[in-house]
DNA sequence: TTTAAAACCCGCCAGT
DNA sequence: GTACTGGCGGGTTTTA
């Protein structure tokens, strides 16, 4: 199947710098209402309100039925245009309070990388812009074409854990961020079932205690890290080894290949077959 | 595929 | 009063 799978077009008031590039859009603000698809892109002077053309350009679109997209500090916009009211969003976490203050009636969640709420969607940091790209090519055209997408960019399918994983701690001090040591004593017995009881046991720390600090210095409950590590050992042996589906479910420490299907399914939303044909180098 | 048991998660709250 | 710990209940997710 080849493309073009979409026919995109910059639309803006006027040419705009952006560091050392001059954007020069292909169309004007009043292009916005006839797109399918509308993604509103990091927005600088988030302190001041957006041009009245622009937000009102998006909520043309958006009644006019388009999708409505906003990558980074973009979600200013958009809530501004009042797309946001009563919905859940997010946005970058380092102007989650800005935003908040200037927009109380959005149900904001800083701690995704985005929020699809059907045909508004929302984005956390730039990177993210990417996730959630993946993502709408994924709802459009299936999870095949948006891991061919994504490994053509040479990037993950489809990343795990929310913006907490990148917010700088405040005092993660080596010898206190102690569930360090844990995590790699658990990577190196992955293969084994592993209870939150015996991780808590080595941290030597009570099950509510380590499981509070772990959800602190991750960003991820014990239970989801434990799965994520397993599913990412496992697409590594998809792709680079020969063992059948089973055997890499019990390699990485999931008891059965049903619970390696479904945990795939759930991440990259694909069968283990499908990813090795997807992924794995020709042979 | 369905289902019951086990494990996990998280708000709440009392204790230090 | 504040910060942290850890047990509990029960809703949710995972396993077998």
């Amino acid at each position: 199947v080849t493309g073009p799978w979409y026919d995109l077009a910059l639309c803006g008031p006027k040419a705009v710098r952006a560091g050392r590039f001059l954007l020069e859009p292909d169309h004007g603000l009043d292009e916005l209402p006839r797109a399918d698809t509308v993604i509103v892109p990091g927005w600088a002077d988030i302190d001041q309100e957006p041009p009245a053309d622009l937000v009102d350009a998006v909520r043309a679109a958006h009644e006019a039925g388009a999708r409505v997209a906003s990558l980074c500090t973009g979600a200013f916009v958009l809530a501004a245009a009042g797309l946001l009211d009563g919905r859940r969003a997010t946005t970058h976490w380092h102007v989650s309070d800005l935003f908040r203050r200037m927009f109380p009636r959005v149900e904001l969640d800083p701690d995704v990388l985005f929020v699809d709420d059907g045909e508004i969607l929302t984005s956390a940091g730039a990177a993210s812009g990417i996730d959630i790209c993946l993502h709408i090519v994924r709802r459009d055209h299936g999870s095949e074409l948006a891991n061919r997408v994504a490994r053509r960019c040479v990037v993950p399918p489809l990343r795990e854990g929310g913006q907490a994983q990148y917010i700088e701690q405040p005092v993660p001090e080596p010898s206190t961020a102690s569930t360090a040591a844990t995590r790699d004593w658990a990577l190196a017995r992955l293969g084994d079932p592993l209870t939150l009881t015996d991780l808590a046991a080595h941290a030597g720390m009570s099950l509510r205690t380590f499981a509070r600090r772990f959800n602190d210095e991750v960003g991820l409950s014990p239970g989801r890290w434990i799965v994520q590590q397993r599913v990412a050992r496992a697409r590594h042996l998809l792709e680079a080894s020969d063992l059948s589906v089973d055997r890499i479910a019990g390699e990485v420490g999931f008891a059965t290949g049903a619970s390696l299907r479904q945990h795939l399914q759930a991440t990259i939303g694909v069968s283990p077959q499908t990813y090795r044909r997807t992924f794995q180098t020709t042979r």
